[in-house]
DNA sequence: GCATAAGCGAGACGGTACGTCCTGTCTTATC
DNA sequence: GATAAGACAGGACGTACCGTCTCGCTTATGC
């Protein structure tokens, strides 16, 4: 793999690019953090950054694009698990750490983001790959492999599977209607192996 | 002891208009559909409505629970199913029509709504209850009965298996990541009921 | 002279409270005086006098006319000089008095008053009758019995006379650009009686 | 040592437009003539204008300091006369003008225009600088060199003799009590002059 | 002596204007 | 030649009063 050690072109007074990206996504991040998704205006975000308004609007076309982009620049991706012999182990492991991710305040930013953006923009659906069907994706390689194992059936549609784990504890992260707890990411994946059919079909 | 079904303040002063009502709900409801969440805006629903803007603050705080309860109010609670003999077909039944409402425009506005709403608000609440858990509820209900019957095992934890149910036509809807329909709707009650794990089951 | 002391017609219904009446002055008067013709609001005196909003509008047209009326309901007319055997000094007695009145808060009110109201409204005459032109037709009394005892030239206009001596006094109140006192009121008085013709007219 | 004359301050940013400022005050001034104090409200300068109401704001805190300068904006200063060798006579042509320009319609909007003010605000003063002592002022030199010229008194107190001549055009104006005109302004001046003291002149 | 009419408090109504905030664009002077 | 500063047109916000209108309730008079 080559690095490139910065091409260090010789620029005409744009020194203050890279800092201004950095001071601009930091107090977004911030603004976000402290008043949601409505105190995260342009005009806010230029004071506390220290930046021209115009500026911003250079890289971010709107509030909400800015929004997502600053919580995603603050997102650490390591939701990644290590993957053990027991794929379905690991499934358990990565669904606690969701878990543990959707609940800290970042699960309520999620929240919020979601609705707010206009569904087609190309920055949310960057934002829902990133931060909402990362770990899904994540979950289908082990469920592949639980298949291969013949630790799951072959005959299961696996985008279905995939929504019937991963769908409840988006559920219950905008709805609120149940708490969202290792509790229950355990009894849901115990839930969906077995099976919810009765007697009659052992 | 005498019960007075209703204390009924005595209401000083001219009561609120009904016509007035009507007609703010019914201008916010076409606004919503025309120009989505953002077309709601209390000054284009007073100038619609014919009607001030001080009658609308005195019934809704802000824009988004207008929205919100016009939304309500021009919904047709109607994804109430007969109840049959079987009540596993019952619940299919159900979720085709669930999965009917979310395809719709509707479906759209409800996913706007969701996040756009202060999470703890008082209205954002009965938007859940009425517009979301509505047919999580009905669906209790059936399952209830289709334990009694022995149609499913009776170890199971009712809401972990609710959620399995209607969290993935939820996360569907609003990351749209795969399409929701009615063979998804089916493919998932099948799978919920027979369950993902392989080996025990040949 | 006949008076006819109110033809008294036979009303019918429930005669209007004068408890609500002077309710309504005061209050209008209190917040005269706390704040300016601006915080007479109906709405405020309303809700200070404890008193519906129509039973304001069944006497006073809007809040100058209430505004007015309360500013001269709670005036004591006694600006009335005694009258002696000397005019002049009647005169310059009641200059002084005039001065008092306009020195204290209610000349700042009586100026606000002035240019708020409908120049042509019934009660902006009203006022300026009894408000601003009463101490002048006093003024016109005894400038006519000084010019019956010679003190005064029996070739002045008297209307110009009362207004080169109460005129002066007006507009120090209004435009504020020298002080309004009784030095003032001296110095003018002496002057107008003197003239400012020079030497060549002795 | 060096004066700078004029720091000049380095104006960052964008310069105020002229352009709408022009427009803003055009606006008003119309609207002023057009229906009076009560019609230049904010919202109705800026949709004639063109202009955002936050653009009027930065220039002006209210409505009356708008209507204020719209007025002081679109006046003539010229009342201003040619001076002669008889400053009688040219105090007599000045207050010729004075009625005239009382006479006309900015005679109504200057009456409307001292009371509605806050009384201290700072425009107000420029306000009465401005448009009603600046007749006054010029009187005054006019005044001056007829005492020079031994035409008047020189034991006058000049203060005095000017509020003696313009108070009562003021008072007229404001009060309407009697009619403001060229005879009246003839007469005040001529009564001023020789005094009203009888007897002792014969 | 009881009906009737008007006044009463309360407060909602359709409006208008307020003054603030933010948007997204533009125009400067500065670095 | 990109930046920060900040003015611009526009438009929604939520509030304050306006003057009018219902309410349900007194309170006098007059039939």
């Amino acid at each position: 793999m080559i690095v490139r050690v910065k091409p260090e072109k010789p620029k005409r007074g744009r020194p203050r690019s890279i800092a201004a990206r950095r001071a601009i996504l930091s107090a977004a991040a911030n603004l976000l953090e402290e008043g949601g998704m409505g105190a995260v205006t342009m005009e806010a975000v230029a004071a506390r950054a220290g930046v021209g308004k115009p500026t911003i609007y250079r890289s971010w076309t709107n509030a909400q694009e800015l929004a997502m982009a600053a919580l995603m620049a603050s997102d650490n991706p390591g939701t990644q698990v290590r993957q053990t012999a027991v794929p379905l182990e690991d499934l358990a492991r990565q669904l606690r750490k969701v878990v543990g991710k959707f609940t800290t305040k970042r699960g309520g930013q999620i929240r919020l983001m979601l609705a707010a953006a206009e569904q087609d923009s190309e920055i949310a659906k960057v934002f829902r790959n990133r931060v909402i069907l990362q770990s899904r994706d994540e979950g289908k390689t082990l469920l592949q492999r639980a298949i291969e194992l013949g630790s799951l059936r072959d005959d299961i549609d696996l985008e279905v599977a995939l929504d019937m784990i991963y769908g409840p504890l988006f559920y219950r992260l905008l709805i609120g209607h149940k708490p969202l707890n290792d509790a229950f990411a355990k009894a849901l994946l115990t839930t969906a192996l077995r099976g919810l059919r009765g007697g009659a079909h052992p």
